[in-house]
DNA sequence: ATAGGGTTAG
């Protein structure tokens, strides 16, 4: 079920490849591993060039990129230089940079190993769904730092198996955790786990995990309500979604709060239910939890999903009174609302209406507006959307091109979408199965069995590096 | 630590 890159390193890979740097990475930047041993600038020259592949690649990390290559010739400075990039590559999820930098940290002299820098990367590897390099990196903290891990680190070692759906794994270094000095898990670490059982729908291991809780004295707080709240509300089991808010509420402990509401709001909304949807917005109200421009948010959502649009622009008019600024989520749900029902002119209206108020349009904007213009069936408006696009500090993505690709794919001008699949690789966005299947079922639909074929020998070649 | 926009195919 989880991806290939998703499988933990084994002892047999972990042989060839001392380091947690994947493979693919390594392969496709061989002239830059070996590192001069005392010459102190080569470093920086390297450190720069991972940066300027990855602010290519998302435009990011820009900043960092300028720093470290202005100090190419002061040694003095570039700890900070260095600490900098990894902090900007975590905090953008790019995991394979942030390991690279990493990597490349632990060879300075003045590198001192931490937890916090491992718990850290640990829990962005989670995040990423990268649950191989994971493992890698903590056995790298225990056998070759010798460091001692510390709650965090396990807590998000526990994350980084289970938002992959390796419950077992997740549960496991639970298990590890009572055995280990210092360790032991807490209300963190658990709700981690029961966060991850939701997100994978193993809401059977709920219980377990809650009997186990109580054994160890820990107490169900508001996160932990809130994450089984939101778990079955995601999920549509809205039955056992009332039973969890009972459960809540009669826990004196724990009062509702904002998360609570906007799960609540949210399952029902989703479902096309909003009357319960409206009557839970006065119920949280007369709880004393006040709604925030999420909530409204997702209600405009629901009404647009409802094709209730009168309500959708009511809603609008309701955050202006009370000076809830719309935000870029807002302007993006109605956008692709007016899209999805082929009202063009209201969603360029909309498209200007969010560049007038200054809230910068970003890609899943451009994405809705593709859809709209898809559907409408007039795709000679997408090259001007990405021209646009080309004055801005916009990024395009590789969901964007997704989208673009998948327009065409529909429509059948299969030269267009082959132009556009070159187009996404000068901008460096890195096409994925989604792409490649979509554009194999056009050349399918198109009787252009020949060029099906030999992209699904492409994509084979690909192998396991493709998402 | 938990809540709000997007990409497939059915």
């Amino acid at each position: 079920m989880h991806s290939p890159a998703g499988c933990p390193a084994t002892t047999s890979s972990r042989a060839i490849r001392p380091s947690f740097v994947p493979m693919a990475q390594r392969g496709s930047r061989g002239r830059e591993q070996r590192l001069p041993s005392s010459s102190s600038s080569a470093p920086d020259a390297e450190l720069a060039s991972i940066l300027r592949a990855e602010a290519a690649v998302s435009g990011v990390s820009r900043k960092a990129t300028a720093a470290v290559s202005q100090q190419q010739q002061s040694t003095r400075l570039w700890p900070r230089a260095v600490l900098e990039a990894l902090d900007s590559a975590v905090a953008s999820c790019h995991w394979e940079s942030a390991l690279e930098i990493f990597e490349l940290m632990r060879k300075q002299r003045w590198y001192e190993p931490r937890t916090r820098t491992y718990a850290r990367l640990l829990m962005m590897l989670g995040k990423c769904r990268q649950p191989g390099p994971a493992a890698a990196l903590f056995r790298v903290m225990l056998s070759e730092e010798r460091l001692a891990p510390t709650v965090d680190v396990y807590t998000a070692l526990v994350g980084a198996y289970g938002y992959s759906g390796m419950l077992d794994e997740a549960l496991a270094t639970v298990e590890l955790m009572k055995g280990a000095a210092d360790c032991k898990p807490d209300e963190y670490t658990f709700s981690i786990l029961i966060n991850c059982c939701c997100k994978s729908r193993r809401f059977d291991l709920i219980p377990p995990v809650l009997d186990e809780m109580s054994y160890l004295g820990i107490g169900c707080n508001v996160v932990i309500h809130n994450a089984i709240i939101d778990g079955y509300g995601k999920a549509g089991m809205l039955a056992e979604m009332g039973t969890a808010l009972c459960n809540m509420l009669e826990d004196g402990d724990n009062v509702p709060d904002i998360y609570t509401m906007n799960s609540i709001i949210w399952a029902y909304g989703n479902r096309g239910r909003v009357d319960d949807m409206e009557k839970w917005y006065s119920e949280f109200q007369l709880m004393g939890v006040e709604p925030d421009s999420r909530t409204f948010n997702i209600m405009i959502k629901s009404y647009g999903k409802a094709n209730m649009h009168e309500k959708m622009m009511m809603v609008l008019k309701y955050m202006k009174r009370r000076f809830f600024s719309p935000t870029a989520a807002t302007f993006n749900i109605i956008i692709e609302c007016f899209g999805r029902a082929g009202d063009i002119e209201k969603m360029e209206y909309y498209f200007r209406l969010m560049k007038i108020q200054g809230i910068k349009p970003n890609p899943i904007t451009y994405c809705s507006l593709v859809n709209g213009y898809s559907k409408a069936g007039i795709l000679d408006k997408v090259p001007a959307i990405i021209r646009q696009t080309e004055n801005t500090d916009v990024v395009l993505d590789t969901p964007f091109f997704n989208c673009v690709i998948n327009a065409y794919a529909k429509s059948g001008d299969i030269k267009i979408m082959e132009e556009m699949l070159q187009l996404m690789k000068e901008k460096k966005c890195k096409p994925g199965k989604v792409i490649y299947t979509t554009m194999i079922q056009a050349y399918i639909a198109h009787g252009m069995d020949e060029a099906a074929k030999l992209l699904e020998i492409e994509v084979d070649s690909f192998g396991n590096r493709l998402l």
